[in-house]
DNA sequence: TCATAGATAGATCGATCGGTCTACTCGGAC
DNA sequence: GTCCGAGTAGACCGATCGATCTATCTATGA
């Protein structure tokens, strides 16, 4: 078997930051974190130097997991371009759906961190575009005659299903975007020779 | 001609609050709005009772507003309800383009406020409702089979366009909700009798 | 065995937080 | 003239902020 080892402090303060900032907002003391990692001070400085080295790393590895969530949900839908797609909303769903659901991460990082020059910006922006890639792939492989303009679309609905679940629950989001969604995917194809 | 008189500290504090709870985030501290709004310390206690009640009063004050501003969009625009709401999607390009513009204030606020029983939410809440319903109201006078799932499809636009307006400039977000905009709008009418 | 690196606990720093308080000023109403 | 309410200026409160520091403990490797 693989020899469990326990997390030490810096796994432990990265868990205890992602589920803090999420809940708690950007604006989450120091003294909360460390407590809730059961971490000494002195080791949140060794690891990150400082609260915003912390929230970045923290950003960094929450976008690389959702990166892989992308992925890995639209592998398991198969070869479709369509319904890979689609599984997408298909799964945001259940994000929406989850009791401590709270919004979009990214988002909420973006507008709590008033400070434009703030290197947390840098990595939600470059997810954005990893996220739009992937999405732009998809409607390539589909023959859609406006694939990044589609990608684009198909990114905005994904923006305002997790705004409008965080904000107007009830009002069954993913089930209005997901119709959309198949809107866009429903344009007439380009020939793929 | 009308007397203008000087506005007093209450109104210098709604118009800083109104300002600086935008640029700043709703983390803004109650001496950068008394020095925003060049008014004593007191008067912020007198008026509002403390921070959170001028916060609450400058959401009040802006979901007032900007429901005007839905009601006057959609009045200029005439009187097909067609015309009426893609008009609001044209409206909210401007707002979009503004060089200032951060994104949706109610939604940053009811991110920024981790407490969900702050009494902020209410008035946030209650705003979506008022614009869900002016949008209803349209697609009933348009003789759409669904008029609230169309609303709901609507609002989700909105929202999309205002955070991808905010965190994914360059990508016109306005143009691609616009255009799932009159999807929805051209969904087969109802036979108004 | 002992040295070292990493972690812990916690005191402490200056700054800032939201909020309360006193003292003073000023412009009418009586 | 006098009084009073509204506003200003700013000291002050305890709490908390992010960050630095010393001192101690502990596991591992030479």
């Amino acid at each position: 078997m693989t020899t469990r080892t326990a997390p030490g402090p810096r796994e432990r303060l990265l868990d205890a930051a992602r589920r803090l900032t999420y809940t708690q907002g950007m604006g989450i003391g120091v003294d909360a974190l460390l407590k809730g990692a059961n971490v000494a001070r002195r080791s949140l400085y060794e690891h990150f130097g400082g609260k915003d080295g912390l929230i970045v790393e923290v950003l960094r590895r929450t976008t690389a997991e959702d990166e892989e969530w992308y992925r890995r949900t639209m592998r398991d839908a198969g070869a479709d371009p369509r319904a890979r797609l689609l599984a997408v909303f298909d799964g945001l769903a259940e994000a929406v759906d989850a009791p401590d659901f709270r919004g979009c991460r990214y988002l909420a990082a973006d507008l709590a961190l008033a400070d434009p020059g703030h290197p947390g910006h840098a990595v939600t922006r470059e997810y954005r575009e990893r996220v739009h890639r992937l999405l732009e792939d998809e409607l390539l492989r589909l023959g859609h005659p406006r694939p990044a303009h589609a990608a684009a679309q198909l990114l905005l609905l994904i923006d305002g299903t997790l705004a409008a679940g965080a904000t107007r629950p009830g009002t069954h989001p993913v089930a209005c975007a997901r119709e959309l969604a198949e809107h866009i995917l429903a344009t007439p194809r380009r020939d793929t020779p």
